[in-house]
RNA sequence: UGGGGUAUCGCCAAGCGGUAAGGCAAUGGAUUCUGAUUCCAUCAUGCGCAGGUUCGAAUCCUGCUACCCUAGCCA
């Protein structure tokens, strides 16, 4: 874990001060996660609902869950249960699940007192004339025609919308605030629209929705949220929210809205709509594929919520644009994995060993620690016999420098049994080496006084005769960056399938299992696992001061 | 070109006038039945640039520069 005593940012320090000078009186500390339901959650979501539920904690108040459901076009149930799911994994409960299209009526009343004081109108202008009379980012834009229209007039022609008189787009309910404000987002805003849609919790009951920008701060301030934690972009929109909840006058302590920098992460995109592609095309096998960015791949990919939170935490929260190194969050993984995992001893590429002089049909039972670390994790027993398989990369016939594996006529020691030497090197027909014959010595039996002498190599094995056959599914990262253009590219590497040996034991592990294999990294037994084939997800490797060279 | 933001080690990030935390990465070394882990050590006379105020400035002032956001009836 990140050797921190407490992890605090700005916005702890704006809460501190606001409890300080009693702002909400003595009101709790109410933050809030407003997804809106039109995709799935990603890692860059996990900074947030950590920053919004772990702020709640920290200051003993509590955090709602809000679907931000004001756009009946572009959002669908489906996402709900994901949604709900990642929060949980993530391991927050919220105080309340709610939708902003509960408060639909409440809203309305808003825009009509809004109307009342002069300070909305209905406008005639389509999204064309309207853009066009926005002015530009240095001209001020041009008011409305329709912006002096009476009280009662606009009283009756908002009725009119909301009855469902009038097409999309004929008309809209706009803020009368100011043209000429170089703040763009002030300029007269569409705060109603008209969607003859049926949404997925209001039905048909309405024809007119509210804008983000009018509809979010009346969110907050109905659920009494004290802080409304939202990304960078929405900087320029404060104004706006401050204006609609001064100007509806309901709320005497309104929330205040706080921007920090979203998440960015080294060769991962996370444009939901880029994921999306991904997803529609086929270059991944779905929303939880194991090398998405989503918060149900990484949890598929094998991650733990603890890792994913002590990353939320080591990142910190500010307010400059960032990109994380994605070693970050893995280092984030090893240690939590590292302390929790049971070793097991895997090959890929195999290579045979045959040990010479190991009397045949004899075996003898071997106890490896679960995890050198963590003594209580106890021992387990591995066959060990004449006929082993050792993996491809413990092995070169040539060595490198400084390689201290298996090589001829090099003494290595075999993980929990002897110490064997390679003596010959025997290659099919085309020159590839299939089998060792090795000599192993007797006295250096693990835990017995001879295995006391050193040897530079430790290399792990598998007993031949009773090995698991198994799937393994190497992943690298599914984007990386071009070194020349800094452009972000598909990484056509990202998904390597191998097959290997495993020790007996690992031929019975379930779904969701971790373990490390003994010497290459983090892996996750699959959901896809049967019976018959056990598959298992690379969650994250080892680090490792050595290469092998090919 | 208006407005709003942000600039501290390769990457994050503390710091809020008293002489640059921490994490990741990297490097060197020790231990090791995983080249893992662990452990020790090194890693910004420097805080976008230039001036100024001050006994003292990353922190205050002035002027620049760079990057991000912003002209949806999306959120």
């Amino acid at each position: 874990m990140a050797d921190v005593l407490e992890m605090t940012n700005f916005i702890h320090d704006i809460i501190d001060e606001d409890l300080e000078t009693k702002k909400y009186g003595d009101k709790d500390i109410l933050t809030r996660f407003p997804p809106e339901p039109n995709g799935y959650l990603h890692i860059g979501h996990a900074k947030s609902i950590c920053l919004n539920f772990m702020t709640a904690q920290k200051y003993k108040g509590a955090c709602n869950l809000r679907y931000d459901d004001t756009n009946p076009v572009k959002e669908d149930v489906e996402y709900i249960d994901s949604i709900e799911a990642d929060v949980r994994w993530l391991g927050f409960e919220w105080k309340e699940r709610l939708w902003a299209s509960d408060y639909f009526d409440e809203m309305y009343d808003c825009a009509v007192t809004l109307i009342k004081k002069g300070k909305a109108f209905v406008c005639d202008f389509n999204a064309d004339q309207i853009r066009e009379n926005r002015g530009t980012l240095t001209e001020p834009g041009k008011e409305s025609p329709y912006r002096n229209r009476s009280v009662e007039e606009n009283l009756r022609l908002f009725e009119e919308m909301k009855a469902g008189k009038y097409a999309d787009g004929e008309k809209v309910l706009r803020a009368k605030i100011d043209m000429a404000s170089p703040n763009i987002n002030m300029r007269d805003p569409v705060i109603y629209r008209i969607a003859h849609a049926t949404h997925h919790n209001t039905g048909d009951k309405w024809c007119i929705y509210p804008m983000y920008d009018f509809a979010h701060p009346i969110e907050d301030a109905i659920e009494g949220i004290t802080h409304s934690i939202c990304t960078l972009e929405f900087e320029d929109h404060r104004p706006l929210y401050d204006w609609v909840l001064q100007e509806i006058g309901k709320w005497p302590t309104p929330p205040q809205q706080i921007e920090f920098a979203r998440l960015n992460i080294t060769n991962t995109i996370m444009s939901k709509r880029y994921l999306k592609a991904l997803v529609d095309d086929g270059s991944v096998e779905g929303w939880d594929d194991p090398r998405m960015p989503t918060i149900a791949g990484i949890r598929r990919r094998g991650y733990t919520p603890e890792a994913v939170r002590d990353f939320c935490e080591r990142i910190g929260v500010a307010k400059a644009n960032s990109t994380v190194d994605v070693a970050q969050l893995e280092a984030c993984v090893r240690d939590d994995l590292k302390l929790k995992v049971e070793n097991r001893n895997v090959v890929e590429n195999p290579i045979k060993v045959i040990i010479t002089n190991y009397p045949e049909g004899q075996t003898e039972e071997m106890a490896i620690e679960n995890n050198r670390e963590v003594p209580e994790m106890g021992d387990r027993m591995v066959p060990f016999s004449r006929e082993l398989w050792v993996d491809g990369d413990d092995f070169m016939e040539v060595p490198a420098k400084k390689y201290f594996r298996l090589f001829p006529g090099n003494e290595v020691r075999f993980k929990g049994a002897y110490f064997l030497t390679c003596n010959e090197v025997v290659k099919n027909d085309a020159g590839e080496v299939v089998e060792l014959h090795c000599t192993y010595d007797p006295d250096t039996k693990s835990g017995t006084e001879g295995a006391n002498r050193k040897v530079k190599g430790t290399i792990h094995w598998v007993d031949a005769a009773t090995a698991v056959k198994i799937r393994i599914r190497n992943y690298d990262y599914l984007m990386l960056e071009n070194e020349e253009t800094g452009e972000m590219e598909l990484n056509p590497d990202s998904l390597v399938e191998s097959w290997g040996y495993a020790e007996p034991l690992l031929g019975e592990a379930k779904p969701g299992e971790r373990f490390q294999f003994f010497r290459k990294g983090y892996y996750i037994c699959d959901e896809l696992s049967t019976d018959d084939e056990k598959v298992f997800n690379k969650i994250v490797g080892l680090k490792s001061s050595f290469k092998v060279k090919k």
